[in-house]
DNA sequence: ACTATCTAAGACCGTTTCGGTCGGAATTCC
DNA sequence: GGAATTCCGACCGAAACGGTCTTAGATAGT
């Protein structure tokens, strides 16, 4: 129902990565992160300029070079992330960047789940990646971030 | 980012028309819905069959035949509407139904999106079809239902 | 029994998106 | 200069999405 791409998983996987192994005294390569997940080097390497383009990362072209953190680990949401990937996409297929709907006026199911959406949004805001890199233990981690304690007021 | 299909829209508007006016002496066919939301009705029909077949509708065929809610408007949630619809997807791509990845093992980010999928799939859960339908003004509704009243206890 | 109306079911198709690949140009270090 | 690596855009196949069409079957009224 909701789906999250391929290219946004792989994009929070890299910058789990990234955010692993710092302060990195040398970049990580895109081939290396690739390696590392045993995803596609070149599409990986798509995400990445992506990811670059949108300011989460900074890149180092020429030999030794790579890619690390525009900013800490802790001031990265994984809603950034996915917003640089997938693009400013919302819940309702209506929604566009044009703010009319053809089928405005005879639609009042627009403005309820413009709400749900933008919870969803405030939850990825939520999540930093670093809430993903220090969680080698993913059951603990399951215990300490999930269990329903999402509250909603009505 | 996150794309709800246009289908499960026309699904959620379908409800709404029948949550409005009931008890209803007769049900609602499939054409009269779409000509009130100009939306192309065999591709509405096709939904209620849908919707019918997960059991949130149940429909009547035959002359005045046509599709009424299967339970009160109040105990139909959002996420069921979804879920008949577009089906168990889920956030992150790799959790199928076959419960293993082609990349389980090198990813940790599985585990915790699927936890803010969770946390979706509650919000969405804790949508009924009343709350759309009794909300002719929707200013007045989205103050009391939107406005970031969603909390995460982390 | 007949017929009009309506759902049930499924094949079908055009368009868009997604995932992934390829090739070439620019940049930096040795 | 040469090797490594980022950068950029074009490209492609497969799948999903949105929508249409056709046929069959059920029901109510006459
Ligand atoms: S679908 Fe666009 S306003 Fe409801
Ligand atoms: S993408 Fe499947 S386990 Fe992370």
């Amino acid at each position: 129902m909701l789906r999250l791409t391929k290219k946004a998983d792989y994009g929070l996987m890299a910058l789990k990565y990234l955010a692993e192994q710092s302060p990195a005294p040398v970049p990580a390569s895109a081939k290396d992160i690739a390696d590392a997940y045993h995803i596609p080097p070149q599409l990986l390497a798509k995400i990445l300029q992506t990811l670059a383009k949108a300011g989460l990362l900074v890149s180092h072209a020429g030999t030794n070079g790579g890619y690390a953190l525009a900013r800490s680990a802790a001031e990265i949401s994984a809603f950034e992330v996915i917003r640089a990937i997938d693009g400013p996409l919302f819940i309702t297929s209506c929604i566009t960047i044009h703010g009319t709907c053809d089928l405005a006026g005879h639609c009042t199911i627009k403005e309820p789940l413009r709400k749900v959406n933008d919870s969803i949004k405030d939850l990825l805001s939520a999540i930093r990646i670093a809430d993903l890199a220090e969680a080698p233990d993913t059951e603990h981690y399951a215990a300490s971030v999930g269990g329903g304690l999402i509250s909603i007021a009505v």
